[in-house]
RNA sequence: GGGCGGUUAGCUCAGCUGGUCAGAGCGCCUCGUUUACACCGAGGAGGUCGGGAGUUCGAACCUCUCACCGCCCA
């Protein structure tokens, strides 16, 4: 016998969810066995950052994708969802120079080794953390297999893929326009920039035409990047200008000339209609100087000062500084012509905020177009599947003006890229450490000092993680995975190249489907951001509520098709929820007494009301079902809740409640069954709360992701069944109302009923309404149900007739509105038959209520 | 500048292919401590579905337009 009769009243979380992330860790439940006979089920957990600690986003991602491998388990599935963190390694970095720039000390005054020393100990700390609230949060991963990305078996994965791509001449190293973070003293890409709007001041300055005494008049936002001039362009059809095209300008305070050409890129209406071209700063300069043979000129140091050894009196001077100085130094030649307020996005580095630099630098990019068009055909061919399917757009028109990848990093933390040069200017590319040169044996070897973009090694996740490159179970099993589940903020940045990267390496997509949930933001809509300081962190709404209400919340809103904004009070919603199927529990457990319960069978044993709740259980099972499949969580979870909360506590235990305490054998199975049945519905979104107590129940058992997930049972899909509690329902709820607007206590007053009902159906509505039975009514009765009941509440305060006044307007001007439309002959002649029908009914019934209030 | 999404009750959000679709949770008002639950029960108030125009017998839902908010890409 199991210790039911000690289920305390009141539900506490931290009691319910304490030692359950351990007993199912025990159990080996969430260990994936790729050998299992079962179809199978992953997901690779996208991996955390080891910046810090976890944050809302990671409930509403976590908890689709634990819905879906608790799901998918309890459906026969072997289900993999593996976990593990990311290296982040820009983000990584500056957390950890901003560390030691508090504690007064810098990398570069520790050296690599002790920094990367540092690295690693941050890694375990922090990785151990995340992965620990994970389990407060209640996810099946399969914990025997975290990775990491600086793991030395992913090392090797990512040096492969390089290695590969090199190979197959996808990788190049040249120079170009990057995005230049002067912080972090290292290329970003496009992605990772944040454009803000600023407003600056648009300088207009006056250029000399050689040999014409014209001047030509420029604008620029960046006059300090005039030094590394080395043209000028005008559009080709520009009147203005026509004439100058071919000539030479002087460029001020340096005197350098200055070819003037014609290039459809410049914008007419922008400033004065002519360019100063910078190709070395600017990347549509850069085109520009590309097409005319401009020289480029790199006049900015890493950290933004200046770097024009020529020119003394602005060398070494910080950007802005330098600004200044050329302006004034433009004004005292005169050459300022105008000065004007200026509105233009600034692109800032999206980890430390810093503005950034465009400016020339070697890097290594690779190559996207033939990679972009796999994913395209994949696309096509259909094999992923996007939810909410518009987000393929956001996919696909970004591989449809891709640009190649820009992967390298100026960083100390990361992946190496594995690239070395030889002594004599040989230079290949290598998975492993190489002793000597492969063309020429020489042993003198210089590795590239150059990172790996982060995204580069995340791009691999969903088979590095399974043993790529090598062959192996695992990987054969579970690659391609099943699920993907990210924000939208990502699609680009990750989502589109693990598919390139997949398709390249695996020849198969990895993932079938993508789920892009929504973004959480503070009450006031704000983007929760760490550097805001407004981020809430989830141990603390765990803390509070626990985590099954956390996630309860987070399946009704993670499928959003907008961002949603921070409400405690839903996720209190759903703590109260759970201590409401706590107390239904403990109800239960207290009427089923100590017999063995059989499972209800569709037979003449069943009362009415259990018909009905058997026959609710079928459609709540097909919804919620439904919900998960379609990946709208929130309707399943908004089915249940309703279902367990509205059809079986406030309407089937309030009814079966005397039949309880008669050990009735009927309502007993009932209970149980549609109990234990709801537990199962329930534990993918609640997991703790749903094990804890179907623990309780009378049986054996295992666990709950062992069991199979309620299938509809059509034998008791019971449409009359329905009809009848639904007219039941209708007039418990009127009874209450007049007993409201009579003003009589809560309980007492009398119902009598029309000779031939049914009499199980009369004791329930006195049971429900608080009424007693009786044959004969004193006074001046009340009519209800079309003269199927009346009532009587002899200790009413508010005499007379008390049915409310403003329900019997209502309900004429409904009549009114369905008679207008039922008069329209336009109605009558387009309308499909059935609509009109359903509105002479609707009509008809509308009727006859009015005429019994009429008469009362 | 281009694309996408959003604007529904005081707050946070649902509303599938146009015809009981005007909903839920929280909040609010009024009652109620009858042993599952006051983390509760019963009853109730509250919205011309951002503005305007159009299509239709009929529009929160379709079209156009304006306003504002958010994201992505230039």
């Amino acid at each position: 016998m199991k210790d039911h009769h000690a289920l305390p009243s009141a539900y506490d979380p931290q009691a319910v969810e304490a030692g359950w992330s351990a007993r199912w860790e025990d159990a080996g439940l969430f260990r994936a066995d790729a050998r299992s006979p079962k179809p199978k089920y992953s997901i690779a957990l996208p991996p955390p950052n080891v910046t810090g600690e976890l944050h809302m986003g990671t409930a509403l991602s976590g908890t689709p994708q634990d819905i879906w491998a608790r799901y998918r388990r309890m459906t026969g599935y072997e289900v993999l969802w593996l976990p593990g963190t990311d290296h982040a390694a820009i983000a990584t970095q500056n957390v950890i120079e901003k560390q030691l720039a508090e504690e007064g000390t810098s990398k570069e005054e520790l050296g690599r080794e002790a920094f990367n020393a540092r690295v690693d100990h941050w890694y375990e700390t922090v990785g151990t953390t995340i992965i620990e609230q994970y389990r407060e949060l209640g996810a099946s991963l399969d914990f025997s297999r975290v990775r990491f990305t600086m793991d030395p078996a992913y090392v090797r994965a990512v040096r492969t893929a390089f290695v590969r791509y090199y190979q197959k001449g996808l990788i190049y190293r040249g120079p170009r326009i990057v995005n230049w973070c002067p912080q972090n003293l290292s290329a970003i890409s496009d992605l990772e920039v944040d454009w803000q709007e600023h407003t600056d001041t648009l300088y207009h300055i006056a250029y000399d035409v050689a040999g014409t005494g014209r001047r030509l008049e420029i604008a620029t936002v960046r006059p300090e990047t005039m030094l590394a001039d080395t043209g000028i362009a005008v559009h080709p059809d520009d009147d203005r200008y026509s004439d100058l095209v071919g000539r030479f300008a002087v460029l001020p305070l340096v005197g350098r000339r200055l070819p003037i050409v014609a290039d459809p890129a410049v914008d007419r209406h922008f400033g004065t209609g002519a360019l100063k071209v910078t190709p070395g700063h600017d990347p549509m300069d850069w085109e520009i100087g590309e097409r005319h043979g401009f020289s480029v000129i790199n006049a900015l140091h890493p950290d933004a000062r200046l770097n024009v050894p020529e020119l003394p009196r602005y060398d070494g001077l910080p950007d802005l500084v330098a600004r200044e100085r050329v302006v004034a130094d433009l004004r005292a030649e005169g050459r300022l012509v105008a000065t004007r307020p200026y509105v233009h996005q600034v692109g800032h580095c999206d980890r430390c905020g810093a503005v950034i630099q465009p400016l020339v630098s070697e890097q290594w990019f690779l190559r996207m177009r033939e990679l972009a068009q796999k994913c395209v055909e994949a696309s096509s061919r259909g094999e992923v599947r996007w939810h909410p399917e518009r987000y393929e757009r956001t996919y696909l028109d970004w591989l449809g003006g891709i640009r190649d990848w820009c992967i390298s990093r100026q960083l100390w933390l990361g992946h190496r890229i594995p690239v070395y040069t030889c002594a004599n200017g040989h230079r290949f590319a290598s998975v492993e450490e190489p002793a000597a040169c492969v063309h020429c044996d020489s042993s003198v070897l210089i590795a590239d000092p150059d990172v790996l973009d982060t995204w580069f090694s995340s791009a691999l996740w969903p088979f590095a993680t399974l043993g790529w490159p090598d062959d192996n179970e695992d990987l054969r099993t579970f690659y391609p995975t099943s699920l993907n589940a990210t924000a939208r903020e990502i699609i680009n940045l990750w989502v589109t190249r693990m598919i390139f990267s997949g398709l390249e390496f695996m020849g198969a997509v990895p993932f079938k489907d993508v789920a892009i949930h929504c973004v959480v933001q503070t009450a006031d809509g704000q983007r929760m951001s760490k550097s805001k300081g407004n981020v809430v962190d989830p141990r603390v709404i765990i803390g509070r509520y626990g985590a099954d209400a956390l996630r309860g919340w987070a399946a009704a809103v993670a499928m959003s098709s907008q961002d949603v904004r921070f409400d405690e009070s839903r996720i209190e919603g759903f703590r109260r929820f759970a201590n409401k199927l706590w107390n239904a529990s403990r109800l239960v457990l207290m009427g089923i007494g100590d017999e063995p319960v059989p499972t209800p069978a569709p037979d003449a044993s069943l009362a009415l009301v259990d018909r009905w709740l058997l026959s609710r259980l079928q459609a709540a099972v097909k919804t919620a079902t439904e919900g998960i499949e379609s990946y709208s969580f929130h309707l399943a979870i908004n089915r249940l809740y309703d279902f367990c909360w509205h059809d079986f506590c406030d309407w089937y235990l309030e009814a079966a409640k005397p039949r309880l305490r008669d050990a009735d054998p009927a309502a007993r199975a009932v209970c149980l069954h549609v109990l234990d049945s709801l537990l199962r519905l329930l534990h993918p979104f609640l997991p703790f709360l749903t094990e804890e107590l179907w623990h309780r129940l009378p049986g054996e058992r295992t666990f709950l992701v062992r069991t199979a997930w309620p299938a509809p049972d059509q034998r008791f899909a019971d449409a009359d069944a329905e009809d009848a509690a639904a007219r039941l329902i209708a007039l418990v709820e009127e009874i209450r109302r007049e007993r409201r607007t009579a003003g009589a206590p809560a309980r007492g007053g009398h119902l009598a009923v029309a000779p031939g009902t049914d009499p199980e159906l009369a004791e329930l509505t006195a049971q429900l309404a608080g009424l007693e039975l009786v044959d004969e009514l004193a006074g001046a009765p009340l009519e209800l149900a079309e003269g199927r009941a009346r009532i009587a509440f002899p200790n009413a305060t508010k005499p007379g007739r008390p049915a409310s006044d403003g329900e019997a307007q209502r309900l004429r001007q409904e009549y009114e509105r369905s008679q207008t439309k039922l008069s329209d002959p336009e109605f009558l002649a387009k309308a499909p038959a059935a609509v009109v029908e359903k509105e002479r009914v609707k009509a008809a019934e509308l009727k006859s209520v009015l005429e019994r209030l009429a008469h009362a």
